[in-house]
DNA sequence: AAACCTTAAGTAAACGTTTTCAACTAGGTG
DNA sequence: CACCTAGTTGAAAACGTTTACTTAAGGTTT
């Protein structure tokens, strides 16, 4: 048990009260230049490194967020993560990172700890749509920062960042039908996440915009993994009357879609056109490269930080809702369908 | 601002004094079963929660782990991190999440933030084989517990968990040679880290266990990534003295193998074979599936977790090196070789 | 020269817990 | 009946800061 060094034995070292070390410390207040001489000098020799628990016990702030994710494993969350973290430490915060699968029970335990470890803020980035426990915070502390990212959360209005998933849902099928597919599938994830649901609008838009018919045969949700790509993936292109174009609702998707397509002796994309939703790692990796459309993770991430940071700071919160738009980026399994049928 | 409840709130409903309220929070010494009682009302009535900074302060410990890594995005860090939140959550820990991309000032800079708010210990998990900071935080703090993951640090000694690198690279080295391969090329990470190196060991080992010689040509150390794999495999590739086979210093590398051979219109595992290492999500995800070896990152971040607890709980630090065993997984990307030439 | 700023520095309270110490009860012991 | 002890509670100190309040010195204004 080394004995840490505290503003006390700067003090004494000094030869001042630690009220007037404090001042210098956070320049406050009245302090003449020799004093501060003397407790800078002090604080150097002695090494001192202010006690933030302290700090935070009195000001009530512990420059820490929360940040809530379903699975860091994940490579989405692992880009959004980064991309938070980073602009968090860009402004003097840490983050605390909580993986909830998706299972609001764990979600509220680590709610739980973040409060009363009395975290700044809390940033939400699960696609639940329906979370109670949001609601239960924003009721027990209305004052606390949070920011939803990448969902909306029913009934709740928070700041929100979004990408505009009911546009790259359209854009997305809008591409296959440009290069003449006609009967296009939809792999989704799960059916209460808020960019399942949008996706699943934006494709039915562009497919009754163009008059095709929906197939409910090729519309199938389950969750944003590659397992279930394969699955549904398998399930639908096995019949014979098969799409020919897969919109997948992620790249995750889109790879257990590609895995299908390759036991089943498919080729991409001169049997089977692929698109997916995201532009993650995945996209570049598989062969060919996936045609998808770029979220703005990134970009998306730091707005959420800043947007909490400024909540935190300038005490205003506006609960805006910013849209960040979608790019389609098109690599190489996507292509004009043969028309041999 | 709500007034948050405390534990005056309590004891005043109650009618009891904070001490009491606090030895039935905490069931330490001699309470009555009717006080209890009134107390646990109180606490329910007001939905009174403890505040952590408060007991951090006076306990000095705030049940957090500092995590430090280089970063997020990285799968294969990801899978770690996830391994390591889960464990310390179980054990009722939280992680704060620090990515360094390997610079030491930055490491530093997290490390300051991380001392200052009293985590209760750290777990490093950088590849640099001569990291000051470490040193520098023993010394400062030489009760600070700390658990180095998958990696060891010169002249310190720290509990470290590991795989054995070595051993992973003999047996993928073996694995080539025993396919026939006579020509096989190494492509490694950071050469200053101590999965690169030790890898490399067990190449070499293995060749010349074997009788092979080794072409310096033959053996590139770059980064673990994508990129370099890519880049380090054209260069390796492009010549006509090539190898028939890469052992590539993890599975990022071997990604950008792929990449590389592809582009020179070379079949995988026909015209080249290619190992891995660790079997993260992107073994399985290329096309033909990784070979690779494989690191049992959940375990390794599990037990991690496990040595740290234990020596804040039990205040018993046996600087343990413990080292898991890597095991080939066999896939689609190595084959016998075809005696062409 | 009295009244009043301004600058400077110290005293002490506060933040919300845990814990030591003291005090008081009731029952048991000699 | 005096004394001890185990059980039960409260008062107050402590953790390491920040900050409101106080005091004091010196200069400026009247």
């Amino acid at each position: 048990m080394e004995k840490t060094v505290t503003i006390k034995d700067v003090a004494r070292k000094a030869n001042v009260s630690i009220s007037t070390v404090s001042r210098v410390l956070n320049n406050s207040g009245y302090t003449s230049a020799s004093v501060k001489e003397k407790v800078n000098k002090a604080v150097d020799e002695l090494k001192f490194q202010k006690n933030m628990v302290a700090t935070a016990m009195i000001k009530k702030q512990t420059s820490t967020f929360g940040l809530i994710i379903p699975d860091i494993k994940n490579i989405f969350y692992g880009e959004l993560t980064r991309a938070i973290e980073d602009k968090a430490h860009q402004h003097g915060f840490n983050v605390i990172l909580c993986n909830t699968d998706n299972n609001l029970e764990k979600e509220k335990e680590y709610l739980n700890f973040l409060l009363r470890k009395g975290i700044d803020g809390i940033i939400f980035s699960t696609p639940e749509i329906n979370d109670r426990n949001i609601r239960e915070v924003m009721k027990s502390r209305p004052d606390l920062p949070m920011v939803i990212l990448g969902s909306k959360v029913q009934n709740v209005r928070l700041d929100e960042v979004l990408v505009d998933n009911f546009d790259g849902g359209y854009t997305a099928t809008e591409h296959l039908i440009d290069l003449g597919h006609e009967k296009i599938g939809y792999i989704g994830g799960q059916q209460d996440s808020y960019a399942t649901v949008e996706r699943l609008k934006g494709f039915k838009a562009a497919l009754e915009e163009r008059g095709l018919p929906l197939d409910k045969k090729h519309v199938k949700l389950d969750e944003f993994k590659i397992h279930s790509g394969y699955e549904k993936g398998k399930e639908m292109l096995a019949k014979k009357d098969r799409p020919t174009a897969i919109f997948a609702g992620n790249d995750a998707i889109a790879v257990g879609v590609y895995k299908a397509a390759r036991e089943l002796e498919m080729k991409i994309p001169e049997d089977l056109s692929v698109i997916g939703f995201d532009d993650s790692q995945f996209a570049e990796i598989v062969d060919p490269g996936l045609t998808t459309i770029r979220t703005p993770i990134a970009e998306m991430g730091e707005k959420t930080v800043e947007l909490a940071v400024q909540i935190i700071k300038e005490n205003k919160n506006f609960k805006e809702s910013i849209m960040f738009p979608p790019t389609l980026i098109e690599r190489a399994s996507t292509a004009s369908i043969k028309k041999v049928h």
